[in-house]
DNA sequence: TGACATCTATGACAAATGTCACGATAAAGT
DNA sequence: ACTTTATCGTGACATTTGTCATAGATGTCA
């Protein structure tokens, strides 16, 4: 009967073949249509209006987090995240897009289908292990390197941080150049934005 | 007829009231309502549908500038500010939050009813020596102060800015050295964020 | 108990930052 | 013509920042 119309948006024309090809294995599952890059899925998906939406993050042109928001914004289409990364702000990102579903590509195929499925009844599915990472993530800087940052984002140098904190310049200057390493990053000002981007703060 | 509704909001008794007897005195202008807080402003301004709300900016529990950018969404009501400072963002600010005049305290009265009348009339009326003051402000950064504090805002460090901009690391910095003086700060990170509160950037 | 993470601290070093003094050039206004 | 302003540059100095090694105190978890 009325099976579930799908869109896949995929840059990876192989893992985009692989994802169309598991999902039309499901009887009640229609793909309606595909599209290598961000723009061209939105164009298909307007022009198809689909129960769902596979994405991935990545995508030339437009990438999947803006497509998320264009479309949850413009139809009732529902929007599933399906990603080789569990990088931080990304599954956060998503969500505040509007997506309602959060895959990982190494997830084993069922769980893929039942993600869609309850995405497609109305629920919000996230893969536990990837929640957990999320998790993880949030935790990434422990609270005082977080409490430091956010002392440096105002401004403040290190003396006074530390005299805020009640504990010595040295130390606080050591939280912060962990927090520049596990975030990747160059210095203070780069830290504290990114941290601040990723929601880490 | 039908006369000029005015509500006035002004957390110094003193001035709410001398402000208020005075736009009385024109026949022309009624005034329906009075605060000495953005909150009960917001109420009275609700309730009472006025042509014109008159604030202050610094007020307790809710600013002129909120209570302005708040009035002008849900009414009709055109805001004048009246305040005692010139202060650089105030202005940018104010007309931001959607504020129709603004003028000084210390203006002649005559000055505040001829920009009551030209703001209801639709026009926009600013106090002239302070959008001259405001221009000042606006124009406290020069141009390569301007990009310079842009490029360290992004967490660049001097040596890359200079490069990004092709001057010498030395010049950067004191560019960067220029800024916080002017600004009135301490270190690059205070400077740029306050510049971009400011709308100097 | 032992392994582990967190928080703390210190000392040392290199790099980046902020300040100053000084000078030079070019454009714009008085 | 003179002055002012913005721009650029250099050199020197003190401070701040970031990195690293090292290490003690604490609490948690297997």
């Amino acid at each position: 009967m009325n099976s579930i119309k799908v869109v896949i948006a995929e840059d990876q024309n192989l893992v985009l073949e692989a994802l169309a090809a598991l999902i039309s294995l499901e009887e009640d599952f229609e793909i309606v249509g595909t599209a290598v890059d961000g723009s061209t899925a939105l164009e298909v998906v307007r022009k198809t209006s689909p129960d769902l939406l596979v994405t991935d993050i990545e995508m030339p042109s437009l990438g999947g987090l803006e497509l998320t928001a264009t479309v949850t914004q413009e139809l009732a289409t529902r929007v599933v995240i399906v990603t080789l990364f569990a990088r931080p702000g990304y599954l956060r990102r998503a969500m505040d897009a509007g997506a309602k579903g959060y895959i990982l590509k190494d997830s084993p195929p069922d769980k893929l289908i039942s993600t869609l499925r309850a995405v497609h009844q109305g629920r919000v599915a996230i893969a536990p292990e990837l929640a957990a990472k999320a998790w993880e993530q949030i935790d990434l800087l422990t609270k005082r390197e977080r409490q430091v940052l956010i002392l440096a984002e105002q401004g403040l140098p290190s003396k006074l941080i530390a005299a805020r904190l009640h504990i010595s310049p040295g130390t606080v200057r050591n939280h912060i150049s962990e927090a520049i390493v596990k975030l990747g990053v160059t210095n203070r000002i780069e830290a504290t934005k990114f941290a601040r981007e990723q929601g880490l703060l």
